[in-house]
RNA sequence: GUGGGUAUAGCUCAGCUGGUUAGAGCAUCAGAUUGUGGUUCUGAGGGUCGUGGGUUCAAGUCCCAUUAUCCACCCCA
């Protein structure tokens, strides 16, 4: 082995044929958003490591990568830092900048940095890779794209709404099945005040969520862990097991919550959502699901997660409203909501159920043979020609045997290959190969341009 | 952070209870075919078997360590 050429582990490199199926889920997220007048915005790969500590939890802390300072960075590092080992401690000393973990902290700092420039309310798209020190494993990177689209500076639960339109006109664009479960977390505080376990909302909500992976048992088992008694455990788990009509869960839900204002309020603003996509038509299948939780505790309103019907894959896209993600960064009272399209996971699904468009392998239509000299200046006169009519076209590069250049256009699955020589050149005519059928004739250039739309 | 699997040609892998010069398919290159690809046929190149140590007359094969990688858990897209 005398190549020792490899990659980081948890990111990839993209083959031309991937790369292109890559950006054809890129296009039709990105026209979707456009079609809903969001707007695109930027943010740098790497934000001050104050801005993001923090904000995801303790394990969101560790999976950031930390970017080491340039120059000196080990001044003003004291002996003891050092002998003490302690991790946290000395990073905190000589990394200053860390990769971006996702797209909506950043968007935050945004916001608040440029809140003078920006008309509210804002409803902007961002499709930037982020990275995750994480463990790679199946449909897990630690570079991967995430599709943000947020409008923030808005209450309305149009926006909800909206979001949920954007959803299913994306996932009908692209052929994949979806199903759109929808929940609120303060119908979960709600819950968590009822039982009397307020002060462990965040472990509650990460059982309940593992509902689907890990069955009815496994959440008892957890909830038990968190001092839930029997009782009430019983009381909850038909709810949130419940798979009915949306309207009767709620009941159900509002039933169980109806002494909690927080829990009550969270019902409500469900009623209006399902209430307003009702009068619309969408394809895909929207539900409330009672043990959505999401992890990230940001999230104060709606949640809303999306799963493939057709592939066992985990979330495609996820998101949900935020109250005061701008307040850490000083500017209170601003409340979002926003979805993340996960590209990689729609590629691996698009991949599985073969849902790639097959015109995608759109490369040259037609290649020129290289006969050298005179001939090879022919045809470029001609090429510039197809090309102003829309047609892309390649010369073969070098002079070599004609056997090459076609193997050549074989591979790259190119359609048509001109031969022109010293015959074709007088005659002025264009001799064409159709590769797929193997049918070869004596043509005009202006039949050529007729090729666009084959 | 915890647990398990794997590591042999560019790629996917075979290689038995240790035993001559480590194999196959695909890919690459050349020829059959000097202006014609995808099919077919013929041939060629390419490996210090992840790394380091140990056991043995003998190690790709057994043992230990190490590194890489994959899978699962935690968490997440």
């Amino acid at each position: 082995m005398t190549s020792t050429t490899s990659i980081p582990k948890g990111t990839r490199d993209f083959l031309p044929q991937e790369s292109i199926r890559r950006n054809y889920i890129f296009d039709t997220i990105r026209s979707v958003f456009r079609l809903y007048g969001y707007q695109p915005i930027e943010t740098p790969a790497m934000e001050n490591l104050s801005t993001l500590l923090g904000k995801y939890g303790e394990e969101g802390d560790k999976l950031l990568f930390r970017i080491l300072n340039s120059g000196d960075f080990l001044s003003g590092v004291t002996d003891q830092d050092l002998a003490d080992k302690n991790i946290n401690t000395l990073a905190s000393q000589f990394c200053e900048k860390g990769l971006r973990y996702d797209l909506t902290v950043p968007f935050a700092r945004f916001v608040v940095q440029h809140r003078n420039e920006i008309t509210f309310p804002f409803k902007r798209y961002q499709i930037q890779p982020v990275w995750r020190a994480d463990r790679p494993q199946k449909g897990r990177y630690r570079e991967f794209f995430q599709c943000d689209v947020d409008v923030i500076g808005s209450d309305s639960l149009l926006n909800e709404v909206e979001l949920i339109q954007i959803i299913d006109d994306v996932f009908t664009r692209l052929g994949i099945r979806v199903q759109v479960q929808v929940n609120n977390r303060k119908v979960l505080t709600g819950i968590a005040e009822v039982l009397g376990i307020g002060d462990q909302i965040i472990p509650f909500t990460v059982a309940i969520d593992k509902l689907e992976k890990i069955g009815t048992g496994g959440v008892l088992t957890e909830l038990q862990h968190i001092g839930l008694t029997e009782e009430f455990i019983r009381q909850l788990v038909p709810i949130l097991e419940l798979r009915s009509e949306n309207d009767e869960v709620l009941v159900a839900l509002e039933h169980l919550v109806r002494t909690s204002i927080t829990g009550l309020k969270g019902i409500q603003e469900l009623r209006t959502v399902f209430e307003n996509l009702k009068h619309l038509h969408l394809s895909s299948e929207v539900i409330m699901g009672p043990s959505l939780a999401r992890g990230l505790n940001y999230y104060t309103g709606a949640i809303i997660e999306v799963r493939a019907l057709d592939v066992q894959l985990g979330s495609l896209c996820g998101g949900g409203r935020y109250d005061n993600l701008t307040g850490v960064f000083g500017m209170p009272d601003i409340s979002g909501v926003g979805v993340s399209f996960g590209a990689e996971r729609i590629y691996d699904v698009l991949a599985e159920l073969g849902g790639f468009p097959p015109t995608l392998i759109n490369t040259t239509k037609v290649m020129f043979v290289n006969f050298g000299g005179k001939e090879a200046q022919h045809c470029l006169k001609l090429m510039q020609e197809l090309r102003e009519a829309g047609i892309s076209t390649e010369l073969y590069p070098d002079v070599v045997k004609i056997k090459k250049q076609f193997s050549y256009a074989d591979a790259r699955k190119i359609p048509y290959v001109a031969i022109i020589g010293e015959e074709e050149m007088k005659s002025g005519q264009i001799n064409l190969k159709n590769m797929k059928t193997g049918e070869q004739a004596l043509t005009d250039l202006k039949d050529l341009t007729g090729l666009k739309d084959r």
